[in-house]
DNA sequence: TCGAGATGTATCGCGCCGATAGATCGGGGT
DNA sequence: ACCCCGATCTATCGGCGCGATACATCTCGA
């Protein structure tokens, strides 16, 4: 999952950890909050060790121009095997407990997956919610296992959740059929910005 | 997080692990799908050397009318001292990866939680949900920092999703102020269950 | 009768987490 | 001129939960 997110990072161009998180939590935000450094440098070195990264400059003697360069730093690059263990894993998606995550990990990186994998990874999830949605349903509809109320009600908002949720990925997998990517969806005149007042 | 949900599950009479796994299942339907014996097994044996459970029948001597009992099986039964662990968890709940998991189960057992915790509860989880609804705002307003189509929908996505949390909780915070349970919403009534049909 | 599926306990390796430790650097306040 | 604070940067440790797996018994219907 983290190798993944990292190597599709990397695509961008060369980077150091410190700055890789940021840039994961940029791309990231919508499903994690930060990835740990207790994460971050071991799977790093696995990925080094693997052969998917390496901190060698590409080319030795011509020093590019330092993005957020400071002293001491390991500035790591995605190698050819790199890139391909990506294509490979781009492709690889089953349930899982982490499901969730995982999802919206590949779902980021879209742009750079085949459109028939696109519709794969959509279905599968989709199927997925779909059965959780079930499960849900079929819980409340007996009114309650002698589940008291606030379970009951973390239940009905985890359906509606669902609910909502394989609506989202009805349109995306219509889209997707249609051959027209999300169309940058009017993300600046989302109807729901006056809460905070703060800048602008 | 497991310890939490496992001491709650407890207070509701002795289990065995495959019946826990089971009630665990419905309990938090809403926020994972089941426990893996990895984490179970090993969580109770912890559990049980901490002295929050016992396999030991409460009276020797006395076989209880087996639930579900089969062969070789080991009931585990919640202490005194578990007892006393399981309202002390009741009251920690800090941000972390798994914020959104840990609220669930403690969400789930509000009903064993006092009426100021619960409120205090639910008023952190909304300041954190803002905060991530400010971050993902934030991200969308400067109209992608060159993030493609895909990456932005599903923050878009993720956006919309807090708004609608950040909704929920202020109800149920309202709901609270005002000393009302969630009055368990007209579940069977559940105005939505017709959509399986590929989108109407 | 026999086999599939539910019941039931248990372990292994490993990914990821939170906490923590240090070190260096740039810039603002006094 | 100085200092200190927050940002930058790398790194490790103990521990929890996961998926996979193994194995044994019980139940029920074809």
């Amino acid at each position: 999952m983290l190798e993944l997110a990292l190597l599709g990072i990397l695509h961008e161009g060369p980077m150091h950890g410190y700055e890789l998180r940021k840039q994961l939590s940029l791309k990231l935000g919508a499903i994690r909050a930060a990835v740990s450094y207790g994460s971050l440098y071991p799977t790093l070195r696995r990925m080094q060790e693997a052969g998917w990264i390496t901190d060698e400059p590409a080319n030795p003697g011509i020093e590019p121009p330092p993005l957020t360069s400071k002293r001491g730093k390991v500035v790591y690059r995605i190698t050819a095997e790199g890139k391909e263990r990506f294509a490979e894993i781009l492709t690889e998606l089953g349930p899982s407990s982490y499901e969730e995550q995982a999802f919206g990990v590949h779902f980021a990186f879209f742009n750079r997956t085949d459109p028939a994998t696109r519709l794969r990874i959509l279905e599968g999830r989709r199927r997925r919610v779909e059965e959780k949605r079930e499960g849900l349903a079929e819980t409340l509809h007996r009114t309650g296992e002698r589940l008291d109320s606030y379970t009951l009600e973390l239940q009905r908002h985890g359906l509606e959740a669902a609910d909502r949720e394989v609506r989202w990925l009805n349109e995306l997998i219509t889209n997707e059929r249609a051959g027209s990517p999300p169309t940058v969806t009017q993300a600046g005149s989302y109807p729901h910005q006056p809460p905070i007042k703060e800048e602008q």
